[in-house]
Formats: structure tokens, C-alpha cells, sequence
DNA sequence: TCCGCATGCGACGGCTTGTGACGCATTCAT
DNA sequence: ATGAATGCGTCACAAGCCGTCGCATGCGGA
């Protein structure tokens, strides 16, 4: 075992250190690593964390006399093994996606790898990488809405109470509300929703748990004391359960039929409704198709998108329910 | 600089090891490290892998007299500043979004990032990793469809001929046929349109481009042969011009004016479609939403989604487009 | 104000261990 | 068959790591 014990010492102790916001005594990173098993003097890691300081870019503050040691809040990663190029390009690709789904609070947070992404690319090519963006763009669907901003602070505090179950005060300015009031709940579950991050917590064990849109909450702390148990909360069956968010309206799939143009045909083969879809012409020039699907107002609001391309011809039911849909639209522009 | 050289060393030798379907050779190795200053004995460099491998994780293949190392295809990733708890849970969000755009292969190479950040919340909630995908979920609009499949090869390749400017061989299988065809064309661009890769590539330096999306490639090859530079290839204007990937129509943002019911309200509140997006209530119960947004195909099939929820009060061409479709619609479901 | 305590750091001796050099065995290509 | 390349055992030397001691400094409690 202390065959090769310094490399593997300095390497725990480098990723011990932690980024800038947060700041680590010596005192504090020695214990860490006597905790994961390397017995070493205080003086050692002194010695370390001086001369490793150098090589690598990471600094300290005094603060008294003693030594806070942070790696700086821009430092890229190294990583082992290093970013392949590949990998980097899909780096790229996901940042341009999650653009549009995370709070910028969180896309900060997957900053380091990003820029280490844009660095392995720049250094790929040869060519610097100020040319990169210009040749990938990544479309989504529908317009590109905002994403409501989620607070840092809250972020982490989020992470801390959900993962040690802890209880959490937030300070939450409900809808309409001006004025935020405080809550002392225990965090069960995180749902992301179309962009919004929503809190699914609990008074105490007290059920239901209430639904919190974190870009609503203007403060949060934790608090030193455990959520309550709670026998059995299943996200699943509770996310069924709850229409706030819109999902599955009934438990078993249904048989879906279209008649669907030649355009509709083609993306539905790119993109198959579900894996056991199957496609076929009808006389009239248009085409069938047929899949299992849960039936959800997602798939409403999806079928609605594509007007008279779509006509839904089974189930009978929502078929008819499309239809009054449009009738409904269709009076409103009849003037 | 040789004060702590051997740090920094090890350091790069780790980084330099590939992950698995790579290999490098000693001798390659040692040239990677000549190659960023670092003076070594072949010999030590030997020493250095063989001791490293034990308390690291990789290992090395013999083929004949030489050794070939490589990290294990599924081994996390050593990353130095260790990822933090909320960086990891952030990842885990990314990851089941990213599920429902990128192809399998393209996720897969992130797959080492999501794994060390699945041990992150494992470690830091104390409790293991195992109860924590219950806590998280990530819903999106519309069903869930199907992402088509790129096969990893092609992937590979694709970064080598973009990023390298090199001219790349594809077998191809255009829609609708049996058989692929062979294409020698120069990559131009990377679109990536509602989970579809499409590669904007060009034969030589011909005009227009041509479209291949990537999941109907069975095969592709990197050619010793550069790309025919092409002056000012502009990709947001190419995109523009193009009609195929529905984006922008007409240059300007349009002003749009539109009635909402209150759920519509309530939803563009939280995310709006503009910076400049404006609601007031109307005198029919309803509320009308006033912001600058791009005309596009997206925003027409967006709009109609929402069925009688939304009415286009302006621009009156947009209006009356809308309501021919409507009626279109309705026209289907009449009988 | 004074004393105890914690922290940083310079210095020193012992000794682990990294390092280059040499030589031999093995494999592959010419 | 021969030479080049590679891996690896060995050895002597020296670099640098390590624990220890001592001193200086800053903070907090009595």
C-alpha cells in the first residue's frame, strides 16, 4: 500500500480542494485525508499544498494565521483521463440544449466542463476555437421561451436538504404574492418541468407534500434537524396521482390511430411515436399510423400542433375530444 | 521547475492514457510527454505506468513485445476539482433531459461524467446512491418520442472531419431506399434539429450543401484530403435561407399580439415568450400577452397546440393564417 | 493584559525511492 | 538470420520526502 502512496496522496488531496466559493484550512484538508486513510503529519500537507500550489493554479487566503486554500472559481478540470475530442463535441451539443431547459444558476455549475470541452476542441482542430460555434446549432421545438432564474444559494441548499434529508426553511413568494412568507418543510422529491424546477416537499410527515417553484423562493436555509420518515413516497405513483403536472391521464397505454400527412408521416419515421409503432398508405393519400402511447394533454397539445395534418382516428374518445378542441378554436376565429 | 516536476508528470502521463477502444504504446506515451517538456528515460516512464496502474485503475494489453495502456471503458472519471454535490445533481437532471435529444452513442460518451456524479450524491447523502433516482424527475412536452440512433463510428468520424477540415467517405441510405450510396463530401456544419444529427456538408466546394442525417449512415471513413476552404460560409444565414430546418420566417422579430385564457397566462408568466413580453387583463375574463418573437413554423405549431386557449389577435396575416389551418381542422373532424 | 493554543514555516538528519545506465531476453520485420 | 525495438531486472547515486524540533505570529478566553 505505501508502495506508491504519494502519487495517489496528492492526487486525493488536489481534489480535495474545493472551488472558490468554498474555502478549505489546511487543518480541514488534512483531516479529509486521514479520513480516506493517508496517515500524514500536518506539516506534510503544508509542504504539499505549498509546493503543488505552483504547478498547478489552485491559491490560498490568510485569513489570521491560517492558511484557505480554493481552487479559483474559473479554473477549467483536469480531468483523468482527458476529454476526447468526441466527447467534447457532445459537450458542446448538450450546453447549446440545456440552454434552453436549465435555470442559469445550474448551467453555471457545468461551466468547467463546458470550457474544458471548448478547449479540447480548440486544441483538436488546430484552428483556434472562436470558429467552433459558427458550425453547430442545435433547434428545438417550439419558441424559445426564458427560463425562470433560480438563485444559487438556493440551489445548494436544495442539493443539502434533499440529499441529507434535512429540513429546509425557504422563503417563498407564492404566486400573485408580493411578499414572501417562510416555510419550515422537509424536501422529498425534484421535479423539472418544462424548464422549472419544482420542490415536492412536506410539512413535517404531514401529507400531501406542497409543490414549490424554486425560481419563487428569495431565500433558503437549512436547519439542523431530519425529515421525518416517510413510509413509502413514491414519486411515480404520486406524480400520477397529481394533475399539477399534467402527466399520464389514465395507467395503461393507449391504442393510438392517425391519419397524418406525407410531412407528419416522415418525421414520425425519424422520430417513432413509441417502438412498437407501425406505418401504412391509405387510398386517400395520406398515411395511418398506429402506436402505444400513454395518453397524457402533452400528446393533446402535440397532436393539436399539427392541425388538419394530424386527424386522430382512434380512440373514439380522443378523437372526439380533439374535435370539440377545434370546434372551440374554430368559433373563436369565425368572426 | 524540476522541483516538483514529479507531481505534474504523473499527473500528465495519467492524462494522457486514452479510454479503452484507444491504446497507447510506452513509446507513444513517452513521445506525449517529450512533446509538452517533460525529459524521461523511456525507462522511467515504464516504471511510471506499471506502478501508477495498480493504485490507479487502468491497465495495458501486450501485443507481441509492447504494451498498450488504457483506461477501462466504464472507469469514472478522476477529476480534479472533485465535482461537488450540486454540480453532481445538476448532472443527473442533464442526463435524463438529454436522454429525449441525443442519439445513445452521443450519450454514452458522457456516461463517465453522469457515473462520478451518481457517486458524488451517493457519498455525500451518506445513505447509498440506490434511493436517490427516485427523488428526480425530468418531464418535457409532448410524448416522449423515439431519438433515432448514430452509430458510434460515424460519431467518431464526424468530429474528425469537422473539427479537421478533412474530407470524409459516408455510406449513406437516402430516405426511402434500400441500399446506401457512397458519398465523398466536405463537412461544413453540424444542426442538431429535435434530436436528429444533421451533417451540413458539401461535395468539394459546391454550392448548395447537402443535408445527411447522421442515423442514416451505415458507414463512414476519414479521407488523407482537406476540404476545399469555402469563403464566408455563414451558417445562421445558410440556416435561414433554407426552409428544410423551419426556422425564421422573414428576418424581423414580429410583434405579436395574442388573448389567453388564465392557465396560458399563468404558464408564459413563468416562462416568457420575450425579454419585452407584456400581460394585462381584457374585460372578457381573458389576458391579453403583447412580446417581439421570431415567425416561425415552431411558433405556429406552439400556438395552435394550446387550441381555443390561445387566439392571434395580431399580426392579422399570422391571424389568419392560424385560422384557415383552424379551420382546415376543423373541416377533418366535421363529418 | 497575559497566557494558552493553533497555525505556519525554516531547518536538519535519516532514509525511502525515483532516476539513469547497463545488460539481457524476447519478438518482429527485413 | 540479423538487427532494431521493447520490456524488465539490477545497481549505485542522489534527490527529495518525511517526521521532528523550535520559533514566530495571531487569536481568543480568563
Amino acid at each position: 500500500m505505501s508502495a506508491n502512496d504519494l502519487a495517489l496522496r496528492q492526487w486525493t488531496l488536489l481534489r480535495s480542494i474545493p472551488r472558490y466559493p468554498q474555502r478549505a484550512s489546511t487543518r480541514e484538508l488534512r483531516d479529509r485525508l486521514l479520513q480516506q486513510g493517508f496517515e500524514v503529519t500536518p506539516r506534510s500537507v503544508q509542504r504539499d499544498l505549498a509546493t503543488l500550489s505552483t504547478t498547478f493554479g489552485y491559491t490560498s487566503e490568510e485569513e489570521g494565521r491560517t492558511l484557505f486554500w480554493f481552487w479559483p472559481k474559473d479554473f477549467g478540470l483536469l480531468d483523468v483521463p482527458g476529454m476526447e475530442p468526441v466527447t467534447a463535441l457532445t459537450f458542446t451539443l448538450a450546453e447549446a440544449h440545456l440552454n434552453q431547459i436549465l435555470p442559469a444558476s445550474a448551467l453555471q455549475l457545468l461551466a468547467p466542463y463546458f470550457k474544458t470541452a471548448r478547449g479540447v476542441l480548440g486544441q483538436s482542430s488546430g484552428s483556434r476555437y472562436s470558429r467552433w460555434p459558427e458550425r453547430v446549432r442545435v433547434l428545438g421545438r417550439g419558441p424559445g421561451l426564458t427560463v425562470p432564474q433560480v438563485q444559487h444559494k438556493v440551489l445548494a441548499v436544495l442539493e443539502q436538504g434533499l440529499l441529507g434529508e434535512r429540513v429546509l426553511r425557504i422563503h417563498y413568494c407564492r404566486r400573485g404574492e408580493a411578499k414572501a412568507s417562510v416555510h419550515e418543510i422537509s424536501p422529498r422529491a425534484l421535479v423539472v418541468k418544462d424548464g422549472i424546477y419544482y420542490l415536492i416537499a412536506t410539512y413535517g410527515a404531514q401529507m400531501p407534500p406542497y409543490h414549490f417553484a424554486l425560481h419563487r423562493a428569495t431565500a433558503a436555509e437549512i436547519l439542523d434537524q431530519s425529515s421525518p420518515k416517510l413510509p413509502e413516497f413514491d414519486l411515480d405513483r404520486y406524480i400520477r396521482s397529481v394533475r399539477a403536472f399534467d402527466w399520464p391521464i389514465g395507467r395503461q397505454p393507449i391504442s393510438l390511430m392517425l391519419s397524418v400527412t406525407e410531412g407528419v408521416r416522415v418525421h414520425l419515421e425519424e422520430r417513432a411515436l413509441s417502438s412498437d409503432q407501425r406505418i401504412s398508405a391509405t387510398d386517400d393519400g395520406r398515411y395511418r399510423v398506429e402506436a402505444s402511447v400513454m395518453s397524457t394533454s402533452e400528446l393533446r397539445w402535440w397532436l393539436l400542433g399539427y392541425g388538419p395534418e394530424i386527424e386522430v382516428i382512434r380512440p373514439i374518445a380522443l378523437r372526439r375530444e380533439i374535435a370539440a378542441t377545434i370546434a372551440g378554436a374554430h368559433a373563436l376565429y369565425r368572426c
